[in-house]
DNA sequence: GCCTGTGAACGTATTCACAGCC
DNA sequence: GGCTGTGAATACGTTCACAGGC
């Protein structure tokens, strides 16, 4: 290990090496953990040890050192960590610590929604600008946010400079969307429409089905009720009248 | 260490403990098949073998098969998968077979988008009842659901049958509001608040943070940037100027 | 022939446990 | 004493590859 402590380096943004160094599962912890730590925060809390820290957010002290030590040197030993750095730190790692630019595609019911959701502020986004292919909406201004007609998306993207983009529209023609999305400089897409695509290479695109978590809480619901009553299905028996 | 199980010829190691017996992802990847099933039975396709499935929803033959396994024996071999059976049998290992009644905590953009959002209805979920705190909001219709008051919960989900929730409240006394609902018969538990709550036992809980993922998307597209232009450090450096 | 279901091999993520430090 | 960071060990999920069946 390197002895060096306190390197004033600039440290930009630092990442790992390329590109899979680190698990997309620690991502996602990361996530939580500076959640936890900005409400530690702005309790006045100035340090905490990865027991406290990883009791709050429900993983393993364990873990929760190994997630950090993925991205390098975090905690003071004895003192435990820095709350208000290692929020910041997470947040340099994520990018988030600069607030970006986002897209949105289709003004609907969930559109509009997404477009008066605080979180996204909060943490570091802006949906700065919508589109639709709907004359009704085109022109129209849903929370402070013009609506754009989806023909244009090319020049209004890179105006604005987005980055990210959401898409919350029909389904009917989303493949093109994406491509055509994907080659306006737009470098990850958050998917509500239940509709697979997929995105050219460089693109990050991220699924998010509603309906598919419920359907796996009803799975988790109903394999515990019907556990405690009935065996349910045996592995190795027909799962179903198979009708050959 | 300590549990093991004898997965040896005999496979009736199911009903021994209730829920693990099967992990999340593969659940989480049942709903993608179940999805991409139905719309092949829609088009009419009668069979399909495991290599163009698992090509449809971008995973692996193997994969696709482990975890069809889990549940028992799908396959007609050498026919394939039958498209509708199949889909019914999923949707009956979920427990999705028949609809269900489902309540909305929270009648606020986002609560209002959920009411209106079709995928719910199309995947066996009925939002049958709404609950809010607001005066304005108590008494009124909703996309044809009533809104009750949070006060009369334990009553009005009895009538209503309900044993899934949804939350999209205000963060303030969501734990609180937890727990009464799971006192009301109420089994599982999908959280769009974001913040922490856990659950009693026996009920179920999962977190939906929707900015989250945009945090995801965010850190792989930096890192894909940065990776191009610097090698970034290595680990084991300090993250970040630690002020010690 | 090609198919499914499945033991066995593999890779990855998590946990354990301890060295080094305060 | 308690803490972090980390090699080693374990648990888990995925892939391989083949037996058995159509």
């Amino acid at each position: 290990m390197s002895t060096s402590e306190q390197t004033g380096t600039d440290a930009t943004t630092q990442q790992k090496r390329p590109a899979k160094r680190v698990s997309l599962q620690t991502v996602e912890r990361l996530s939580v953990y500076r959640k936890v730590l900005e409400e530690l925060d702005r309790d006045g809390v100035e340090n905490i040890h990865s027991h406290d820290l990883a009791g709050l957010v429900g993983v393993t002290p364990a873990q929760l050192r190994r997630d950090l030590a993925s991205f390098g040197t975090f905690g003071n030993i004895s003192r435990g960590y820095n709350v208000y750095q290692m929020s910041r730190t997470i947040s340099r790692i994520m990018g988030t610590d600069e607030t970006q630019s986002v897209a949105l595609f289709g003004v609907g019911d969930l559109g509009r929604a997404l477009l008066s959701y605080r979180g996204f502020e909060e943490r570091g986004f802006h949906i700065a600008v919508a589109f639709d292919v709907d004359g009704e909406k085109v022109g129209r201004v849903f929370a402070g946010r013009r609506c754009y007609h989806v023909d244009h998306l090319e020049t209004v993207l890179r105006e604005f400079d987005v980055r990210m983009a959401i898409l919350a529209s029909r389904p009917e023609g989303l493949q093109a969307l994406v491509d055509r999305v994907c080659g306006s400089g737009v470098q990850a897409i958050l998917n509500f429409v239940p509709k697979r695509v997929s995105a050219p290479g460089g693109c990050h695109l991220e699924e998010t089905d509603i309906a598919s978590k419920l359907e796996m809480l009803s799975f988790l619901a109903h394999t515990d009720a019907t556990a405690a009553h009935t065996a349910s299905l045996e592995p190795g028996e027909p799962a179903e009248g198979m009708t050959a």
